[in-house]
DNA sequence: TCAAGACATCTGTGATAACAGATGTTTTCG
DNA sequence: CGAAAACATCTGTTATCACAGATGTCTTGA
């Protein structure tokens, strides 16, 4: 009884360790992102718009079809990326354009103010990822990383290549 | 410049390493999140949802005051919660009420229909959570729990007015 | 007492997430 | 060639999140 009890209570009053695992990365998540959400807020831009920017500015002069933008989204399906790009296009940040060769297909471009806008928060977001886990020392910031790829990994139990 | 390459790329192609971690966390907390948003679904309830059941289980028959269930919500700000609980009595879920004694609050109660729906699925998310994360050892989660716990504790560096 | 403030919730608006199904375009195949 | 399938995006609906402001209800102090 004594050893169900510690084995069972040894940490908080979670029902298991996975249990706990799991909320710890949602609240931890909450909170981080909780951060770049106000430091986007005064330059108009919400969480999604400011990775879709982000996402754009890396394909270059290209561009990217709504598609490919919304694979690469963390979040985001493919309906949803279609109406965010709509309102970035609205707002100048974001040029959309059918293809003339394969008309199915719309390319998204940055815009020179989207450059312009991320340029002015690059730095600031940096010293907002620094600030926020400046109290760990970089070993637990590598074994935070890695620990958390790995319980990314297997979710699928399929073997890696 | 080679030390600064090494530096720098000694990890993937993230700007920190600090960065690297928000990603991580943003990731994996979606992953982990996606399998329980998929176990919900044929219950009909969306995760807020099966967050207020759980909270309001746990608050027993005495039932919480709205805000009181918003605060306990790692997401959801108050007046999101009022609707929340307004959509959760329509489907049967949960009851409200507005004190005598006090009628600015109004008091949220989990039913019995509530209850034997987060019983017909206690076990369910117990499970998943353990598969989530059954290829990682006791020491590797125990680990990840308390440097997510520590990730979070200084985020508020600032001092309070 | 009674007006001002505090308190708790509610309403309105805009953006995002998830899903289902519709539309327009290109490719494939008999 | 022309219908069917595949493809990429778009539209419609419901739920949620976030913020601002409105409403209804106590509490307090002159």
């Amino acid at each position: 009884m004594r050893r169900l009890r510690r084995l069972i209570k040894q940490r908080k009053p979670f029902q298991s360790l996975q249990q706990e695992v799991f909320l710890e990365v949602l609240r931890t998540g909450h909170a981080l992102v909780q951060d770049l959400v106000d430091l986007l807020k005064p330059y108009g831009l919400t969480q999604p718009q400011y990775n879709v920017l982000r996402i754009l500015r890396g394909a270059g002069s290209a561009g990217l079809p709504t598609g490919e933008v919304g694979v690469r989204m963390v979040t985001s399906r493919e309906p949803d990326v279609t109406r965010l790009l709509v309102r970035m296009e609205r707002a100048g940040l974001v040029r959309r354009r059918r293809r003339p060769e394969n008309r199915r297909i719309v390319t998204a471009r940055i815009t020179a103010d989207g450059l312009r806008v991320l340029k002015a928060l690059d730095q600031a977001v940096l010293d907002m990822h620094a600030g926020q886990l400046q109290h760990m020392t970089r070993r637990e910031l590598e074994q935070l990383a890695t620990l958390l790829e790995r319980a990314r990994r297997e979710d699928t139990a399929a073997p890696t290549p």
